[in-house]
DNA sequence: AGCGCCCCGTAC
DNA sequence: GACGTACGGGGCGCTA
């Protein structure tokens, strides 16, 4: 016979009370980082640990429901039909939730076709016929049937309240073996027993302790004094003998677990570390103590080509190995060889075990950096293949990307350089040596994925992040010719007008100052020139001037006209002009940017070094600057630009009918909006009032103010507030969505876009209005600009792909977020811009057609 | 001299 | 406080 306690947690149960007990207060519920709801794990967690601090168990398993129909619902369909579908942001935790058990090492029961109540009873029995006795951690009153002289129930709500039979009676009225009776008459909502209309509580309790049983008080139902109570054991016969066989627990499931597995054991405190860690249990990794980092580091320089081959050949194929090579240790710049000549690649094993390899060495690697059934895992692939493709290697098996992975998970540009995955996902300083950098990714990468899937984010991941990679590798090692001589004649052209405006300036403000500096530019014009200061100001205590406050003061002023030419000019020579023709890579002749595809927060891509995506568009010095951007001698630019791409996907989410019919029937979207703000025909539409149209869709997707309306349109807020009402009135759709939107963020936390992208907003519920209304505008945008950069990802994986298929020789050069330039021979121009069109359009159905505009130029203005 | 922050302006 | 997402140049103050 064994001794001691053995303590049954009803774990789905005492989840469920937890949270919807939290979902019901006002507070926002606790989150990661990234967005993943942890409050069930937290409160579970919790329990357990007061649980077994405050009883030491001899013998411990959690119990789980199990997703078998069980015979309560094969008999009564509607049983605990009430109960809501789990939420997901509940149900995202239960993963989360078994493996806290499993890292304290308490075995989880769980049995097809029972419920966990009755799993419990069956286990009960079991045990004290083991000679143990139970302890029920529940907070469910039916378990109370269970509680005997060896079986106790504990309430870990109810400040850890123990059962014993005279606690249930004196809490029920009723000895334990009669609450299956009490329910049958008074029912219980939670469970959908149906019960005996008209007897509630207390007349169950008065039935029962007059008769003992359900069965003798509808035997003797004519001695019932009360009417009500009479007439409703007489005809609810059945229905309340229903309601006791599904309240009654059945013990009788054979069910023998091995004793020997339930006993306590200490938790594995590394294991719950890591939990903690993803979940940013902060304070409960403080109380588990400092972790010894000094885990046995085995990092060899190896000694010869064959023994990284043997190593390679050793390890099993299908766990990836972590590449790492060297970076440059401020910049994070990756170095293709180092002052000492030592230029390496790390290839991490497993942890702690560590290969390096010479660069001069890769050829003897190429077969297996080539392979593509050898899973490899990196940080910033893109970086690998472009320092691989300069040696004539293309590496394929790529599996574990962690600055993506980071990237899905976090959505935030900062949390994806190496340095902080380290500190965030294994808390441990990162040291930049290629061994240390390849230990850690091969530890972040099993991590990290793990949470990717456990996110739903896998198949973003695979069908559109990962694939997208070595196509902007491909765009950025083609780069982009300008013609560098077009480019020093514009600078020659602008220095001059320069001066000119500079000496000007200086007269009118009779001494000389630096017209760059807005601080010494607000003196001048509003301490010495007397202007009417407006009264913005800047982040620091400087009166703003910035462009429109000086186009306010234009009329007032020679000066002010000069300056804001003078600004333009500079700006435009300081970014692009002279900058440009600097950036030229002198082997290939052409400009090379880096797209990076975590550097903006909605999933857009960024380009820098340079900035390829902000050149000048809009003044006709811009444009001559634009063009400037050329093809490879004799072929020629092509375009392809989507066509509001971000108000179709307005449309396709919220379903709008205005703006879905107008889409669809081809109209122009601002001439419409217009008619529709200022109830004319769309023939009646004047330019102005559709420029004013135009500000308020482009307004609704930014999520604008009347103020920033009335700022924008030089109007009054009443009339820019009126415009807006007019909208919504037209397209209510819109401002349903809208709503519907940040409703929807403020229960999970983040937005998502068309598919799955996830951008944590936690300040979505902040009580500061400032950080809650910008909380909600980027709500908004989020979901649209996200899609709208997940769809021409996913038509730039497309065209690529197509393009390879075909043989053709053009080559996608950049991305402008809803453009794509390419530069093709003549005999291609044709095929390509078909094939463009075709890949872009087609991409995804939506409930609005897409629309991609295409054109061919000797030059990237004239191409537009 | 180098870094970081601010203002400002360019793109979509 | 007031329009979402970026990058970058120049000024300027801080630190060395």
């Amino acid at each position: 016979m064994a001794a001691g306690r053995l303590f049954l947690i009803d774990a789905f149960g005492f989840v469920f009370r937890a949270y919807h007990a939290r979902a019901r207060s006002a507070a926002p519920m606790m989150r990661t980082s990234s967005g993943q709801p942890t409050e069930a794990a937290y409160i579970f967690n919790n329990m357990l640990r007061k649980l077994i601090a405050n009883h030491q168990p001899e013998y411990i398993a959690a119990v789980f429901e199990s997703a078998a129909p069980t015979f309560r619902e094969r008999e009564f369909a509607e049983y605990k039909a009430n109960r809501p579908e789990m939420p997901e942001e509940l149900a995202s935790q239960i993963p989360y939730i078994r493996r806290i058990l499993e890292a304290m090492q308490i075995p989880v029961l769980e049995y097809e076709g029972y419920e966990a109540d009755d799993v419990i009873g069956a286990i009960s029995r079991w045990a004290v016929g083991q000679g143990l006795e139970v302890v029920i951690v529940s907070s469910d009153k039916d378990m109370l049937q269970l509680v005997s002289d060896r079986v106790r129930v504990l309430n870990p709500i109810k400040n850890d309240k123990l059962y014993d039979p005279a606690a249930v009676e004196e809490e029920m009225g009723v000895r334990p073996e009669q609450i299956p009776d009490l329910l049958a008459l008074k029912g219980d909502a939670i469970d959908n027993i149906p019960g005996a209309p008209g007897i509630g509580e207390k007349g169950a309790r008065e039935l029962i302790r007059r008769f003992g049983t359900v069965e003798a008080a509808l035997e003797r139902a004519a001695e019932v004094e009360r009417r009500t109570y009479r007439e409703s054991l007489i005809n609810n016969r059945d229905l309340i003998l229903l309601s006791k066989r599904l309240a009654t627990i059945n013990p009788g499931a054979p069910i023998e677990p091995d004793l020997d597995r339930l006993a306590a054991r200490p938790p594995d405190v590394a294991a719950l570390r890591q939990i903690y860690k993803e979940l940013e249990f902060y304070s409960l990794l403080k109380e588990l103590g400092p972790e010894e980092d000094q885990r046995p580091r085995d990092y060899r320089m190896a000694s010869s080509v064959e023994e990284i081959q043997a190593w390679l050949a050793a390890i099993p194929a299908d766990g990836p190995v972590a590449v790492a090579w060297q970076v440059a240790p401020q910049t994070g710049d990756l170095l293709t060889e180092t002052a000492d000549g030592q230029g390496r690649l790390a290839l991490a094993f497993r942890p702690g075990e560590v290969r390096c390899a010479p660069l001069a060495w890769l050829d003897a690697l190429r077969p297996w950096l080539e392979d593509e059934n050898r899973p490899k895992a990196t940080h910033d692939l893109k970086s690998f293949l472009l320092l691989m493709a300069e040696r004539g290697i293309r590496p394929a098996g790529f599996r574990d990307d962690v600055m993506l992975y980071a990237f899905l998970l976090t959505a935030e540009p900062s949390a994806c350089g190496l340095e902080a995955i380290v500190r965030r996902y294994l808390d441990r300083q990162l040291e930049p040596s290629p061994e240390h950098r390849a230990d850690c990714i091969l530890e972040a990468a099993a991590i990290l994925r793990r949470q990717v899937d456990e996110a739903g984010l896998r198949q973003l991941y695979e069908t559109i992040d990962l694939p997208l990679t070595p196509v902007l590798a491909r765009m950025e090692r083609t780069g982009i010719r300008i013609d560098p001589a077009e480019l020093e004649r514009l600078s020659a052209l602008m220095q001059v007008e320069l001066e000119r405006l500079t000496a000007e300036i200086h007269a009118l403000a009779g001494r000389p100052f630096n017209i760059n500096s807005p601080q010494q530019l607000g003196k001048v014009l509003f301490e010495e020139l007397k202007l009417p200061a407006p009264t913005r100001y800047g982040k620091g205590k400087t009166i703003s001037t910035a462009a429109d406050v000086l186009e306010e003061l234009a009329p007032e002023h020679e000066i002010v006209r000069k300056v804001l030419e003078y600004r333009q000019l500079a700006k435009l020579k300081g970014t692009y002009v002279d900058a440009l023709p600097a950036l030229i890579n002198p082997r290939t002749g052409r400009l090379h940017t880096s797209f990076n595809q975590t550097g903006a927060a909605t999933g857009r891509l960024s380009s820098s070094n340079p900035n390829l995506q902000n050149i000048p568009i809009r003044t006709e010095l811009g444009r001559q600057i634009r063009a400037a951007f050329i093809p490879r001698e004799g072929w020629k630019l092509v375009v392809a630009d989507y066509s509001q791409i971000e108000l179709r996907l307005l449309a396709h989410f919220s379903r709008c009918p205005v703006l879905v019919e107008a889409f669809r029937r081809g109209e122009d979207i601002h001439t419409r909006t217009a008619a529709e703000v200022f109830g004319v025909p769309p023939l009646m539409v004047t330019p102005e009032m559709r420029r004013r149209a135009k500000a308020v869709n482009f307004g609704i997707i930014y999520g604008q103010t009347a103020f920033g309306l009335a700022a924008q349109l030089d109007i009054s807020k009443e009339e820019a507030q009126a415009y807006i009402d007019s909208y919504f009135q037209r397209y209510a759709g819109v401002k349903e969505f809208i709503e519907t939107t940040i409703a929807e963020v403020r229960r999970t936390g983040y937005t998502r876009t068309l598919f799955g992208r996830r951008r944590p907003i936690p300040d979505i519920n902040s009580p500061n209005p400032s950080l809650r209304n910008f909380a909600e505008r980027t709500a908004v945008n989020t979901p649209l600009q996200g899609t709208a950069a997940d769809l021409i990802k996913l038509a730039m994986i497309r065209i690529q792909s197509e393009l390879d298929r075909r043989g053709l020789r053009t080559a996608m050069l950049l991305q402008v977020h809803d453009e794509l330039l390419f530069e093709s021979p003549p005999e291609e121009i044709q095929e390509v811009s078909q094939l463009v069109r075709h890949e872009m359009e087609n991409v995804h159905e939506l409930e609005v057609p897409l629309v991609a505009e295409i054109g061919v130029g000797d030059n990237w203005r004239d191409a537009k």
